[in-house]
RNA sequence: GCCGGCUUGGCGCAAUUGGUAGCGCACCGCUCUUGUAAAGCGGGGGUUGCGGGUUCGAGUCCCGCAGUCGGCUCCA
């Protein structure tokens, strides 16, 4: 008999796979087992580390004060956290503490021994500690805790991992756990940070006490986790929030109320950019555009059945002469009004609406944010009606459309997610009716190509959905567009065509938004782009920089030639110096800029000054001008000189 | 909605144990300005988010509200 550490010399081996499982190496093995290694750069290694050092956390917290209790301590992305009942919550102080106090611990290299205990030992040695108390009583019970809850009591029998010092072979601390673990603390080495504190629901229910959470992350080495935290400060430069303010693009005025984004001439440009184009390709996919009011009478949304469902994410009901009105949480009831607002024939099906249709949701107030997730939005929503044989193409065909405008957008990167129906009653619909629909969805999305990730229980009540989500330049993934299959609506609506045989037939409504939300999908790019956007949606996408006062008139006829054809070009005739003027455009991302001097002006010239400091000289005016022109029509990315195409 | 942090001129920040608000950028004015990321000088601008309280005195302490940030829950 053997064990892992006889077997594995390389320290980076931190665990490893006995006929698949993943265990501590302290394992015994025989021959007979298949053993593979488990390395601390793995994903299963990975997780193991994150693991082991969220156990040196709480076990810092609880020598900071005994009287914490623990939750449960997982890893996740990145990190790990560890939940904690205690009076009152972290403080900044605190953390610096636990800190100190976890580095002893991981410089001390205490080790992780496993031990099998009965649920009588498990109750008697945790007896202080409530929280676990309740979830080995879950363990009797069904399995119904999620993963993160299956840490501390997965698997075939209780654990209990004892931290033990290694020169004395004392047990200094225990916790109730599946395991596996690192062979010591002394692996945890310098790449760890805690990040930041926060509450959190016992059991991921708002109905249970708030613990306080800790969270922090974990890498093999120092630099990783440097390179992480470089990467964190990326995306707060990237932040769409900041970018709005610095860029003068929105802002949300407390005096409008939380969630409400007013565009400021700079941002209405890109909006309207993004409107003008969405809408012209929805035309050319054979959308017809229609317009909705923002209100409606509350007999709509009874008919379409969203408010018994939705009652209390729309804002509440102006009653006016014996009437109750909603704010639109959801355009489709309007649609479909304009569908049966006179007879319609087979022939005119796939009958296509598309509309920006703003909506009105109340977002609990802890959970608005940014552009991301606001009170009032505006959707890129269509409604397809076709036939049952229709359905599968229409599917197909929407896909497509979706994704070629989100790569127009400089996205290119997705994957899909099906969405269906779970076990709650809030799904409406026969089991045949969720099946097929879940089956032309299914079909499509798997014949795209693209990774399908499955979620249960994620659709609307009405119908499974297609989502796409998307991975921009930091490789963060967002959840872009919907497809939803809906065959409810068209019952709850009396929707009818007249088919071939003159019979009355009802069609399958299918929802598409190609954005889900213009705000959202301007936050998205302007983090995808960092503020640099292509020229055709930069606000601003010329400025034309003399090199001295004396060169004005020379470039402002250039400048102005460029604005007469369209472009979105400014002269800059501040008493800056140009250097500073370099400097102010700059920073505004603009993506070129235009200067010219006596050399310039004496040769008939302009130079091109791009984003990242590259400079093209000696341009003649009216190339310069074609150049420009053709690139916005293009819908190029212009950062560096070789951008602009000749 | 819940827990915690934060809120000082347009933006970013400062203000010792509570002692009566400053700085940079931006803005305005004047002077200057010929080649690729900040010219110089001067000026205006804040009842310190709002409401209440403690105190001789509150940006600093307490309570409530709003907004915002980080999470949790939620997300048609």
């Amino acid at each position: 008999m053997v064990d892992g550490f006889a077997r594995f010399k390389d320290r980076s081996v931190v665990a490893m796979r006995v006929n698949g499982e993943v265990t501590d190496l302290a394992t015994s093995i025989t021959d007979d087992d298949v053993v593979e290694p488990v390395t601390i750069e793995s994903p299963a290694g990975l997780s193991i580390l994150r693991h082991s050092a969220a156990h040196v956390i709480a076990q810092a917290v609880q020598r900071v004060n005994p009287e914490a209790k623990l939750g449960i301590g997982p890893p996740i992305t990145d990190g790990f956290y560890y939940d904690f009942d205690v009076v009152t919550p972290f403080t900044p102080e605190d953390l610096a503490a636990i800190t100190k106090e976890a580095g002893r611990i991981v410089q001390a290299g205490q080790r992780f021994i496993r031990r099998v205990v009965t649920e009588e030992q498990a109750r008697a040695e945790l007896v202080s500690e409530p929280y676990k108390l309740e979830l080995i009583g879950l363990k009797g019970a069904a399995a119904t805790g999620d993963d993160n809850e299956n840490v501390e009591v997965g698997g075939g029998e209780l654990t209990i991992y004892d931290n033990v010092n290694p020169a004395t072979g004392e047990v200094v601390w225990k916790d109730l756990c599946r395991g596996p673990h690192l062979p010591n603390t002394r692996m945890i080495g310098h790449g760890w940070a805690l990040t930041r504190s926060a509450a959190a629901y016992w059991r991921g229910s708002e109905k249970n006490p708030q613990l306080q959470r800790i969270y922090g992350t974990a890498w093999p080495s120092k630099d990783q986790l440097r390179e992480y935290q470089l990467q964190q400060e990326e995306a707060a430069k990237r932040d769409h929030r900041r970018l709005g303010a610095e860029l003068d693009l929105f802002s949300f005025p407390e005096e409008i109320g939380s969630g409400l984004p007013v565009f400021h001439p700079r941002g209405g440009v890109i909006k309207r950019e993004m409107e003008d184009y969405v809408r012209r390709r929805h035309i050319e996919e054979g959308f017809e555009y229609v317009s909705t009011p923002h209100v409606s009478k509350a007999t709509l949304f009874e008919t379409s059945g969203h408010l018994p469902y939705y009652a209390d994410t729309m804002f509440p009901p102006m009653r006016l002469e014996n009437s109750e009105y909603y704010l639109k949480a959801m355009n489709c009831p309007m649609q479909n009004l304009i569908f049966s607002s006179r007879g319609r024939s087979y022939r005119e099906l796939p009958l296509r609406f598309f509309e920006f249709g703003t909506v009105y949701r109340y977002e609990k107030s802890g959970v608005v944010q940014g552009l991301t997730r606001v009170r009032g939005l505006t959707q890129d929503d269509s409604h397809s009606y076709v036939t049952e044989e229709q359905a599968p193409g229409e599917v197909e065909h929407l896909l497509n459309f979706v994704l070629s405008l989100l790569r127009d957008f400089g996205l290119e990167d997705f994957y899909l997610e099906l969405s269906t129906r779970g076990s709650s009653d809030k799904f409406i619909g026969t089991d045949r009716e969720w099946d097929d629909a879940t089956t032309v969805l299914r079909r499509v999305a798997e014949a795209s190509g693209l990774e399908l990730v499955p979620d249960p229980g994620g659709a609307a009540f009405y119908g499974p959905k297609i989502s796409v989500q998307a991975r921009d330049a930091i490789g963060r993934t967002w959840q872009m567009s919907t497809i939803q299959y809906d065959f409810n609506q068209p019952a709850r609506f009396g929707l009818e065509y007249t088919a071939a045989d003159g019979s009355r037939q009802q069609p399958v409504m299918i929802h598409s938004a190609k954005f889900g939300s213009l705000e959202r999908f301007f936050g998205v790019l302007i983090e995808h782009y960092a503020g640099a956007f292509p020229l055709w949606l930069s606000p601003v996408q010329v400025v034309g920089i003399p090199v001295a006062q004396e060169y004005e008139p020379y470039l402002h006829d250039i400048i102005d030639r460029l604005r007469r054809s369209g472009v979105r070009a400014e002269l800059d005739t501040s008493d800056d110096r140009m250097q500073k003027k370099i400097r102010t455009h700059t920073k505004q991302k603009v993506p070129l800029l235009l200067i010219a001097g006596e050399n310039d002006r004496a040769a008939g010239t302009v130079s091109f000054r791009y984003r990242d400091g590259s400079q093209e000289n000696g341009v003649a005016l009216a190339n310069a001008a074609r150049r420009i022109q053709a690139a916005i029509a293009g819908r190029l990315q212009v950062v560096s000189r070789g951008d602009l195409p000749a």
